[in-house]
Formats: structure tokens, sequence, C-alpha cells
DNA sequence: CGGTCATTCCTTACAATGTAAGAGTCGCGG
DNA sequence: CCGCGACTCTTACATTGTAAGGAATGACCG
């Protein structure tokens, strides 16, 4: 388990950097249509929940329900935020990229 | 398996861009030690086996093995270089990040 | 009212990726 | 000969990624 060893995997990222944008806006439907303008792949709706499950357990975000009252059909919508804690995993990981592209521009600007 | 599925984790991302900065002199042990100066965490030399093998399986990297006998001791090091397949899935994921960060300069900027 | 729909959520199971622990090879200095 | 340092590789398990499928809630229409 080690606990200290908890990094951000690939997609948690994605998740964090795209509710971080979406502010108030941010439950799943809408965090996964983010990611995919911005990858161009479409993720499960599954991995989706998932993955908010186990942000959220390891405190790199916090939830509340809506009221379902406001809402037009279906369960009460499930918004996100990403914590404090989560906002310093996103800063150091764009940091440790940042400092790994540095030079490379060349070879890495697209095509 | 869904081949059209295979894509870069956290730690092969890294592992990549590390070779690419690296040039001719990428191995297990250098490219250990530019990552950990990148994210100042280090990981294990297995983890890097592991993910070299992985990742020229793949076909995001190609290996040869140095001639043994102008090495020092142990086994004969094994250079690794990056593909044009490896380079192209670089440059969309960090297009991708670009993205993403774009608009949260302010918020994601190191304190 | 009852049926169909769209929207949202969640569960489960499995595949892919991340990581640590530990062992094997070779050449050098003592 | 023996231990040491610089490499590599194997194995086994933990964590993360993903698809498939199911169920709740309310709107709309006949």
């Amino acid at each position: 388990m080690t606990a200290s060893s908890v990094r951000l995997g690939h997609f948690e990222q994605l998740v964090l950097l795209a509710v971080l944008r979406l502010g108030d806006a941010a439950y799943a439907s809408a965090i996964l249509d983010e990611i995919d303008h911005a990858t161009g792949k479409t993720a499960s709706a599954g991995s989706m929940y998932v993955t908010l499950d186990r942000l959220e357990e390891k405190g790199f975000l916090r939830s509340r329900l809506a009221d379902s009252t406001s809402e037009r059909g279906g369960r009460p919508r499930r918004y996100v935020t990403v914590t404090a804690y989560g906002l310093r995993e996103l800063r150091s990981s764009r940091a440790a990229l940042l400092k790994l592209w540095r030079g490379l521009e060349g070879v890495l600007e697209n095509s």
C-alpha cells in the first residue's frame, strides 16, 4: 500500500485538469466532454466514475450532490472540485514536464 | 488487447522524454537520473527495465547493445532511442496537456 | 396512466501500467 | 581468490485504466 508513493496517473491528471477548468460546472459527463475535446479520444463513462471515486478517496477531489429537484431528469448530478492537495500535485506534475520538455521544443512542436 | 487503444502511461511518458533528451547517452541508469532530476522522485531500477521492455514491445522505442569490451564491467549497456512512432505519441500527449493548461496559468504556476 | 426516452449515476471484472525486491554477469583492485 | 561497483534482468504484486452492463429519476407523449 505504501501510502507515501501515491502519484497521479495519466488519466487522473487529465481528469483533475478538466475539473479545474470547468469550475462550478464540473460533473462526470462534462469532464468527459472536456477531455474528449482536448485529446481527441473518448473515454467511457465507467472510467470516469471509477476514477472520480479514487481521486476523492485519495483527497485530490471533493464532491457534493446537486439538488435533485433542480435537475431535468436522471439522478442528481455529482459536482466535484479539486482540493488544495490535488492542486499541489497538478503543479508538481506540470513542473516536471516543463523541465523535461525544455530544449526539445524543436522536436516536439507539432507537424 | 484492442491494439488501437494503446496509450502512454504517466511513467512511460517521462521515460520517453528522458531518452529524447539524453540522445546517444540513453541507457537505464542515465534515464533514471534524468527523471530523478526533473521530478525529485527516485524510481527503482526494476521499474525502468520493465518499462523499457514494454515500450520497445509497443514500438515506441528501439534498443541496441554496446560492445561489451568497451565497458568497464557488468553486462553491456543497452542504449535506447525513441522511434518516430514514439515521438508522435509524445507530441500528441504534449498538445493535449498544453490545451488543458491554457487559461490556468495563474492557478498552476508555482508557489 | 403507462410507456419510451434521455440523462445521470454506479458496480463489476479485467487489462495495462507502476513498483519493489532480489538475483545474475563481468572486470577490477586488493 | 574474493569482494565491490556498475550494469542488467526476472518475478510478483499494487495501482491505475477501461469496457460492459445495470439501475434511478424525471420529462414527454399517447
